[in-house]
DNA sequence: TTGCATCCGGTACCTAGGTACAGGTTTACC
DNA sequence: GGTAAACCTGTACCTAGGTACCGGATGCAA
C-alpha cells in the first residue's frame, strides 16, 4: 500500500520549498499557532493540504506590511471564526499610525544627524567644533532601539 | 584612613544614577569596551572618574542617533587615539543614508497599507474585496524585520 | 562593632524571529 | 530488500541591548 493519505497532500519539504521558507520556520510557525497542526502519515511525517502554501505567502505578506507574528496570528484567528469585526482594516489603520510615528522619529534623527555633519563635529567625546549640537538630550530616548 | 582613593571618584551606583542608566548596563558597557575598566578600591569596588557620566550621556546620544553600540565603540576608539580620519562626519553621513533607506521602506509599506484600507480588505486569508491587493509580493522581503 | 546599603562576579533570562545540529526514524525508489 | 534522501523530536544557538537574580564581600556611619 502506498500511503493512507490519498489527497494532494504535500510533505513538509515541499511546502517549505514552494513557499520559500525554511523547513524549521514551518515548524516554528506551527508552534506559534500560525499554521494548524497538519495530519500525519502513519510514520509521523506531516502531510499538508496545498492551501498551506498560500497561507504562508499571506503570512509573509503581512510581515512585510509590518505586522508581528503575534498580530498575524490574531488576524488569522479572528478571520477563521467568522470575523466578528472588520478587524483587518482597523489593524491596518493602526499600523499606518505606527508607521507614521516611526517615520517621524527617523525624520527627527535625520535632522539631528545633518546638524552633526553641518557643524563639523569631529569627535563624539572631544568635539572641537563651535556650537556642537551633541548631545541631543531632547531626542526622545528609548524609541530608537525598540519597535522596528 | 578613609580610602586609598582621594580624588572625586564615584561609585558605580552614583555613576549609574547620575547618567540615568542601570547598574548592570554600566558593567555591560565595560564588557563591550564602551567605557574603560575603572580603577578599584582596595576591596574591589569600582571607582569612576566623573567624566564617565559625560561619556555615558554621549553614548546614549549616539544611540538616539541610530548608532549601534558597536559603532559607538568604534567612534570612541578612533576618537581616542587621535582621530586619523574625520570619522564622525563620514559615519553620520552614512547613517543619514541608512535612515533615508529605512524611511523609503516605511513609505512603501505605508502605501501598501493604505491600499489594504482603501480596497476594504476584510480578511488576510479569505478577503472578499474586489481587486484585493494582497499579497504584496513586490514588497521587498526581509527588509522589514531587520535593521531597526 | 554592628548593621545595613551597596557592590562584587557569574550566570541566566528577556524580546522577535528564526536557524542549526544531533541522533534516530520513515519514505521512496531501484 | 537495500540505500539514500527526507523527515522526526528536542535542544541549543543567533542578533542586540540589555535586565535580573544569587550568594557572598565591602563600605560606611553610628
Amino acid at each position: 500500500m502506498k500511503q493512507d493519505i490519498d489527497g494532494p497532500y504535500l510533505r513538509s519539504g515541499q511546502v517549505a520549498e514552494r513557499a520559500g521558507v525554511n523547513l524549521q520556520t514551518l515548524r516554528y510557525y506551527e508552534r506559534r499557532g500560525l499554521i494548524a497542526e497538519p495530519r500525519r502519515s502513519p510514520g509521523g511525517h506531516r502531510a499538508y493540504p496545498p492551501e498551506t502554501v498560500t497561507l504562508l505567502t499571506v503570512i509573509k505578506a503581512a510581515q512585510r506590511l509590518g505586522f508581528t507574528l503575534e498580530e498575524v496570528a490574531e488576524l488569522i484567528d479572528t478571520g477563521r471564526r467568522g470575523h466578528p469585526t472588520p478587524d483587518l482594516r482597523a489593524r491596518a489603520q493602526a499600523k499606518i499610525a505606527e508607521v507614521d510615528a516611526r517615520i517621524a522619529d527617523l525624520t527627527t534623527i535625520r535632522t539631528a544627524l545633518t546638524q552633526v555633519v553641518a557643524a563639523g563635529c569631529d569627535s563624539l567625546t572631544h568635539c572641537t567644533c563651535p556650537d556642537c549640537p551633541l548631545p541631543f538630550t531632547d531626542l526622545a530616548a528609548g524609541r530608537t532601539p525598540e519597535e522596528s
